[in-house]
DNA sequence: GATTATATGTCGTTGTACGACATGTCGCAC
DNA sequence: GTGCGACATGTCGTACAACGACATATAATC
């Protein structure tokens, strides 16, 4: 079973958006959600069904990680970030960049 | 059954490379492949199953078409953009965009 | 004390990607 | 004239991710 990004595959958006969002800052599950609705414009709602299934293989891939925090309030799981996380996003960044570029100039060859 | 693009769902890489390829000219189902190989640098090698796959229910939906062409050697199958298809890629691109432009911003708040 | 927001999780369904398999043609070297 | 690799299109089964529905519990608010 190939671990998240193991094999330069594509990012999905959730995961995308849920690397995205932990890079500002260390969340947990719920303000995730919340972050991600803010950050794709509404565009994108996770269900927690979608949620805690990609956290659960970002961390078995040790893209992201739990740790405890002063916060401990209603059982709240923290997670952030790992330097391997933060690779991978970058990486698809520029995944995402060749491709926006290469189809942009192909839309522009034949504008209609 | 929603037809691709139909609930501004987000483009798989394959369908964007496919419609991407596309935007530029018209092209058959082997000549995709080559294109996309080229395309990405050699990062993405469609398999038949994927390509057959993704140009039916690309035609279902109306995002391309299959028109008669001159070159009638060896039974080959034409395929182009329709405006919808078009449209389609163009919108994903913007979305892609939004996502890079966010993700990018995020990760340089944190410069490791 | 009831309702809403916060918080985490599982389960079943559905659809896509992908490799493996299948089939046939064309051109060329030997 | 035949063997081989490139050209060309397709199907089938498997694996896996996304997602909605369901489940549960606590903190705040009214």
């Amino acid at each position: 079973m190939p671990k998240i990004g193991e094999e330069r595959e594509p990012l999905s958006e959730p995961v995308f958006l849920i690397l995205t969002s932990l890079a500002e800052e260390p969340r947990h599950g719920y303000a995730l959600m919340a972050d991600i609705d803010a950050l794709s414009n509404g565009r994108v709602r996770l269900s927690t069904g979608t949620l805690y299934g990609a956290l659960s293989r970002l961390l078995e891939a040790g893209r992201i990680e739990r740790f405890a925090s002063d916060d401990t309030a209603r059982d709240k799981r923290w997670y952030r970030l790992t330097p391997a996380g933060r690779a991978l996003l970058a990486a698809d960044v520029e995944r995402l960049r060749q491709l926006t570029r290469a189809a942009s100039a192909r839309l522009r060859t034949k504008e209609v």
